[in-house]
DNA sequence: ATGAAAGCGCTAACAA
DNA sequence: TTGTTAGCGCTTTCAT
C-alpha cells in the first residue's frame, strides 16, 4: 500500500518493502561491492514485485545515467546507421544504453545539451566544430570524436583511414582508363584544407593523385550547393559540362547517389563512372550498384562506444583508432568511353 | 573565484554573481512569472558571464527535462527520418529538444528506458506492445503512438490512412490490367488481423480489394522470413515461382526496395510491377523510380510532437489525427505483359 | 517582486 | 555486511 496512485515506486519503497537500508538496494542495482546473496536476493523480488525502476535523472544527478549519447550531423545520413548499429553493439550486455541526437543546425548546442547532463558520454561526428571548444568540452564530460584527423589530448577519435580509401578510388579508376575525373563533395567549409575533416583529406588526395598522375589541368571539383542540400543539382551541372568527366568521385554514398541520379537522368549511366565512400547498404543494390569503399562503419561505431567505456571507468590518455578501408568495385565503375566514336567504339567492344 | 575547477557552473554560482536568490534565476531560465526587468537584465548577464547551463538531470528530478523521445522499431528505417525531421520542426522555438531511441529489438525495454525520467514526454512507434500496457505507460508519461490503429483513452495516436492509401494502390494496378498482384510484407507478427498495425490494414485491405475484383483466387501473400532481415531473398522467390505475380505491393518502401533488388536481378523489371508506401525520398530516384503512396511522414511527426507537447500543458483528453494519403505514379508501375508472347508484345510497344 | 527552505530520488562517504 | 546521513542542482511553495 506503499503506492501512492499516480506516483512512481521509489528506492524508498523498495528498501520498505525488503526490509533494508535504501543504500542496500542502490548497491543491488548497481552491482555494488558487499551485498550478501541473502539481501540481494530479498532485494530482487521486492524490486520486481513493485515494477521499480530507478530514476534516471535522480542517479544522473548523483552519478551517472548510464546513457551514451550520439550526435550525428543529419537525421538523413546513411551513414550514421553503421555508427549506431556499431555502438549499440558494444554497449550490449553493459548498463549502457544509446541515445541519438541528430542535429541538423548548429553542431555546437546539439553537444552543448547532450552534455547538461543527459548522457554519462558523448559519441559525435562533428567535423567543424572548434578543437579548443571540444577540448574543453571533453574537460566535463568524456568524449569520442568521429572522422577528425587532429591528434587531440583530451579525447578520443575513430576515422577511416581516407587516405588508402581515396588512393583505392583514383588507382581504380586510373586502371580502367579514365583521365578526366571530378571530385564531387561536400560545401567549402567542410572540405577546407587544415580543417581535417575526412572530406579535406579525401579531397586533397584527390588533387594529389591526379598531380601525380600528370593530370593537374583536369581537376575539376563541384560541390553540393548548399548544406543539407542534395547534390543532384550539382551533379547535373558537372556531366553537362562540354568537358564533361567519364569519372566522377562523390565524397560519400549519399552523394554518390545524386551523382548517379543526374548521371542517369542524362542518359549517361554507362558512359560515367561514379564511384562512393562508405559503402552503405544501398550501394549494393542491383539499380544502384555503385562502387564504394567500406571504411568498416559499424566497427568504427563499435570501437568509439568501446573508448567511451573505457574512459568512463577511468582511462585518461587519449586514444586514437584508424578503421581500414577497402574497395568494394561494382557496376557503376564503367570505363571511359571516348566521345566522338572516333575509335570505333573499341572500348565497349572490348 | 566561485567556480571550482573541472565543477561546471550551477544555479547557486549565477545567483551568487548576480546578487540574487536562486529562486530567481530559477525563474529567469524558465521565463516564469514574477521578476522585474531589472532583475531579469542581472541574471541573464550573469548567466552569459558564466556560460551557465542548468543541469537537465537536476531539472528533470524536480519537474521537466524538456526533453522528448521518440522510439522507432529500428535505426534504418527509413520512414522515421521524415518522422523525425517533422518533429525537430514542431519544437523548434519551443525549450523542448528530441531524442531518438530506436530499438532494435524489444521496445518494452527501450520506452521504459525512455519513461524512466530521460524525456517529458514520449512519441513511439510500436505497433505490437500491449495497448494495456501503453495506457498504463501513458499514466505516468505523456504518449502520442504512431501508426496505431486503435483509439485509446490514455494516449494519443497518428495514423495514415491505410485503407484509403491501400486502396488506391490497387486501383491503380487493376487499371493497368494487372491481376496476379501479390503483396509483401512483414513477419506475421506484424500483420495479424486484429492487432491494428498499418500492416494489418494493408494486408487485409489488400485482400478486399482482390476478392472485390473477382480474384480472390490470386491472393499471394509473401513476408520478410525473420524480422530485421532484409525481405530480398522472399522476393527472389516469389518472383521464381511459375504463377509468378504481374504486380508486387510491399508493405514499405524499404520492403520494395528489396522486391526491386529481385525483380532486377532476374531480369524482370519490365515485367513486374513494385509499388511502395511511404514515399521516402529514394522512391523519386531515377535509378530506382518507385510508385509509392506518401502518407506524409513529416507531418505525422509534427503533429505527434505538437500534440505531446500539448498534452504537457495540460489536455488530457485524448486526440487521434489521421494523415491524408498521396499515390505517386513512377516508374516502377509496369504494364503486365503475357508471359506467353501469344498477344505478340502488344502491351509493350503500345 | 523577491527570498528562504524543503525536497525530488538517488549515491557515496562514513559509521556501526 | 549493513545502515545513516549528507548532499547532487534544481523547482516550488510559502513568507516577506
Amino acid at each position: 500500500m506503499s503506492i501512492r496512485k499516480g506516483r512512481s515506486v521509489t528506492i524508498s519503497d523498495v528498501a520498505e518493502a525488503a526490509g533494508v537500508s535504501r543504500a542496500a538496494v542502490s548497491k543491488v542495482i548497481r552491482d555494488a561491492y558487499g551485498v550478501s546473496p541473502g539481501m540481494r536476493a530479498r532485494v530482487q523480488s521486492a524490486i520486481e514485485q513493485l515494477g521499480y525502476r530507478p530514476s534516471v535523472a535522480a542517479r544522473a544527478l548523483r552519478g551517472s545515467s548510464y546513457r551514451l549519447g550520439l550526435e550525428v550531423p543529419h537525421v538523413n545520413a546513411r551513414f550514421m546507421t553503421q555508427i549506431m548499429t556499431g555502438a549499440k553493439q558494444a554497449v550490449s550486455g553493459t548498463p549502457y544504453q544509446v541515445i541519438l541526437a541528430p542535429a541538423d543546425g548548429p553542431e555546437y548546442s546539439t553537444l552543448e545539451s547532450l552534455a547538461d547532463g543527459l548522457v554519462d558520454g558523448i559519441i559525435a561526428v562533428s567535423p567543424l566544430v572548434d578543437p579548443a571548444w571540444l577540448e574543453d568540452l571533453a574537460g566535463r564530460i568524456p568524449v569520442v570524436m568521429l572522422g577528425r584527423h587532429d591528434t587531440p589530448s583530451g579525447y578520443d577519435t575513430v576515422i577511416g583511414d581516407d587516405r588508402t580509401g581515396t588512393r583505392a578510388i583514383m588507382r581504380h579508376l586510373f586502371d580502367l582508363g579514365h583521365r578526366r575525373i571530378a571530385h564531387l563533395t561536400e560545401p567549402e567549409p567542410v572540405t577546407a584544407p587544415g580543417t581535417g575533416t575526412p572530406h579535406a583529406i579525401r579531397l586533397q588526395v584527390y588533387r594529389e593523385c591526379m598531380a601525380e598522375a600528370g593530370l593537374g589541368d583536369l581537376v575539376q571539383v563541384a560541390r553540393r550547393h548548399d548544406d543539407s542540400e542534395p547534390a543532384r543539382q550539382a551533379a547535373a551541372e558537372l556531366v553537362a559540362r562540354h568537358d564533361r568527366p567519364t569519372a566522377i568521385v562523390a565524397g560519400h554514398d549519399d552523394i554518390a547517389l545524386d551523382a548517379l541520379a543526374a548521371v542517369a537522368a542524362a542518359g549517361l549511366r554507362d558512359r560515367v563512372a561514379v564511384v562512393g565512400y562508405d559503402n552503405t547498404d544501398l550501394a549494393e543494390h542491383p539499380l544502384i550498384d555503385l562502387t564504394s569503399v567500406d571504411q568498416q562503419g559499424v566497427e568504427m561505431g563499435a570501437e568509439a562506444a568501446t573508448m567511451l567505456l573505457e574512459r568512463l571507468q577511468g582511462r585518461i590518455e587519449p586514444r586514437h583508432y584508424v578503421a581500414t578501408t577497402h574497395l568494394h568495385v561494382r557496376g557503376s565503375s564503367v570505363r571511359p568511353t571516348s566521345d566522338r566514336a572516333e575509335t570505333g567504339g573499341r572500348d565497349q567492344l572490348e
